[in-house]
RNA sequence: GCCGGUGUAGCUCAAUUGGUAGAGCAACUGACUUGUAAUCAGUAGGUCGCGGGUUCGAGUCCCAUCACCGGCUCCA
């Protein structure tokens, strides 16, 4: 293990042959994107750069730097330049910087096409080369619209007038190009020294579907060159993560045209699933859950009730059969109203967590579907909780402390954001008020930081999503918590108060992993692949040296199975060399290499996947160690060369 | 669903202006019996995503369709 010493004095101890890149996106989560350059003792390296030795390494972020924002706002401005003066035609929406980058919407007859944005691109080096310097001006709002008509800037136009009263009104100018703009920019275009149009891509005006769709183009821009080149490489890099790619290579699950967003789980696959079940069975076990499990087709009048047939059903797979609508579920929570319903209630049995692990499947739009993140068919880790209006704040600061020992056990940084009530919603204002409250109160009181999105929330009621981000930097939501004052009350759910009479119960949907299938794609975008022992679906690879080490070999293969390890032998006649290679590519945590040697004394010789030869092991040590590292959920290996 | 792109062997990719599809790896067979990231030789493998059309001739051009990729919208 080599030891790295960061710019904040801290050291961290990585393999030898980490890349830079890889050291980079575990210091920042998966966050990467945010390092653009790597230095190694002082000197400047690629993030693909393999660290061999003891150093020390800074991890450099534009991001960080003062002006990033302005340089790329700038680098919009001249991209709406370029297509201006190559295609007078276009009307020009709106081009804001962006995490990593810019874009431009335009509106113009011309249909832009990849090549477009060579001649774009150049163009933009004129207008650098230029030298045009940035002017801000101010108008009043008649003739700040005046002025943007004359220019037939329609969009402008409409941004203008929907301004607050107060608004001051700003223009940005380079040359003969003016645009309306809050700022704030470089002050002249010879800044921008290193410029990419990276994609093309259409968006709606305003982000509304029924407006009319936009050419947007995306781009990039740093103030050097070789800045760009490693940001390119970094998503390079970033890329060899991406949960498609290690999944295929892997054999981990597979999406087919037969089934589109319908994912397989292959045998590997399978056993990360299973393990990541069994996981969540103990620790709701512990948290006093019980497990239900109901159909995954109901009739039509269920759906109505729930108030789905209203809000989902063209999102839903419904069939006729016997000439009764049947819809396949979308979500487990009616199912589980049946299941509260078929007892009476006391207050004194609650709170009650009644969790269900429930394929689930929503049609969803074709262009939304991405691996295993967005899917038609998911196994939701659902759970309802029936409380008391009194035990709200308790129950959910649970769930949160649950979901947040969930992450934890992975190793995941996230995010929370709270959604409160949207406009198609259901329910009183009180009602809404109050479970808008009770979430609010429960993480202020757990002193977590959220966003808020307001209007974001469900139809029948407030949320606070969990989020989890993927190897380019996109944030999915996994885990979900939500107050639903709707359902117990279109399925009369009832219990029997202290005063003898009955009531409606406070009920809350949550999921920890949210979708297990897009939670092992984020695993595996964490892991790249390498999950650690205890999630890994092969823990040990025997190899053998020569064909008279395969009895042997099956009957350590034989007595790991016994102790509950996954085990797969490679008895193939090949080189060792060959084997070793072909098992680290496989990225299981162990390997054992069976030779005389081993035969004879009865040992097994180790090998990890990130220390490499650990050297000869009694087969007890060997065992204890890997199961305690199993037992524990460990995110590392615990084994050590043995010198 | 919308905008743009892609689709050739199991995988990663080639194939001049339209002229009968090729490589590496994997697989299979044989030899080698090997000590910590690739042994050698041979064999087999493709209705070029699917369906139309133009043409003497289409992997190459046109239309339609499906899937995937990047966005937009959506995400109970």
């Amino acid at each position: 293990m080599l030891k790295i010493t960061l710019k904040d004095g801290s050291v961290k101890e990585v393999q030898k042959g980490t890349t830079v890149y890889d050291v980079a996106a575990s210091i920042s989560g998966r966050l990467a994107k945010e390092a653009v350059v790597g230095a190694v003792n002082g000197k400047t390296v690629d993030l693909s750069y393999k660290l061999e030795e003891d150093c020390e390494l800074s991890i450099l972020k534009f991001e960080d730097s003062e002006g990033a924002h302005a340089f790329r706002h700038t680098s919009s401005h001249i991209m709406a330049q370029a297509v201006k003066r190559l295609f007078p035609d276009t009307q020009l929406a709106i081009g804001p910087a962006i995490d990593n980058g810019f874009y431009y919407d335009f509106d113009t007859e011309h249909k832009f096409v990849p090549e477009d944005l060579e001649r774009i691109e150049a163009e933009m080096q004129k207008i650098v080369k230029e030298d045009l310097k940035l002017e801000r001006f101010e108008l009043p709002r008649a003739e700040a619209i005046k002025f943007m008509a004359e220019k037939g800037e329609a969009y402008k136009v409409e941004l203008i007038n929907d301004l607050p009263e107060d608004a001051i009104i700003s223009f940005y100018r380079q040359g003969d190009f003016v645009d309306l703009c809050a700022g704030c920019h470089v002050s002249s275009t010879k800044e921008i020294k290193s410029v990419k149009l990276t994609s093309l891509a259409g968006a709606y005006w305003r982000g509304n579907e029924n407006n009319k769709m936009l050419q947007r183009i995306y781009g990039t821009s740093f103030p050097k060159a070789s800045m760009l080149d490693a940001y390119l490489l970094m998503l390079e890099e970033a890329k060899k993560r991406d949960h498609r790619k290690i999944g295929k290579e892997l054999g981990l699950f597979a999406l087919m045209e037969e089934g589109p967003g319908f994912p397989f789980m292959l045998p590997k696959g399978m056993a990360v699933k299973n393990n990541l079940l069994k996981y969540w069975r103990e620790v709701h076990d512990k948290a006093n859950y019980v497990e239900i499990e109901t159909p995954i087709m109901l009739n039509r009048h269920l759906w109505e009730t729930s108030g789905h047939w209203f809000h989902y059903k063209d999102n839903m797979y419904a069939l006729e059969i016997d000439n009764e609508d049947f819809a396949v579920k979308p979500m487990n929570c009616p199912g589980c109203m049946l299941v509260y319903k078929t007892a009476m209630h006391s207050y004194k049995d609650f709170p009650i967590r009644m969790a269900e692990m429930g394929r689930v499947h929503r049609h969803e739009l074709s262009g939304a579907l991405h691996g295993l993140m967005r899917v038609r068919s998911f196994t939701q880790d659902d759970a309802h909780i029936f409380m008391l209006p009194d035990q709200i704040k308790d129950e959910i600061i649970g769930v949160v402390n649950l979901i947040d020992e969930v992450y934890k056990t992975f190793g995941f940084s996230y995010h929370v954001e709270l959604s409160t009530r949207p406009e198609n919603s259901m329910g009183s204002d009180e009602d809404w008020n109050r479970a808008e409250a009770a979430l609010t109160e429960a993480l202020v009181s757990l002193g977590i930081n959220y966003k808020l999105n307001p209007g974001d929330g469900a139809f029948y009621g407030p949320k606070i999503d969990f989020h989890l981000m993927d190897c380019l930097g996109r944030t999915w939501q996994c885990g979900t918590i939500q107050l639903d004052m709707q359902l117990p009350q279109r399925f009369e759910l009832t219990y029997i108060g202290k005063d003898g009479e009955k009531h409606q119960p406070i009920m809350i949907h949550r999921v920890a992993f949210g979708s297990i299938e897009r939670f092992m794609g984020i695993l595996i975008e964490e892991f790249a692949g390498k999950f650690p022992s205890w999630l890994a679906p092969v823990q040990v690879k025997l190899l053998t040296i020569a064909d008279r080490h395969i009895p042997y070999a099956e009957e350590v293969s034989a007595k790991l199975r016994a102790k509950g390890i996954r085990v797969e032998l490679d008895d193939r006649a090949e080189k060792i060399g060959y084997k070793i290679r072909e098992a680290q590519l496989e990225k299981g945590p162990y390997m054992l290499i069976i030779g005389d040697k081993e035969a004879e004394l009865g040992q097994v010789s180790v090998r990890s996947r990130d220390i490499g030869e650990l050297g000869s092991l009694e087969f007890d040590v060997f065992v204890n160690t890997l199961l305690s590292e199993v037992a524990e959920r460990s995110l590392k290996t615990k084994f050590e060369k043995v010198e």
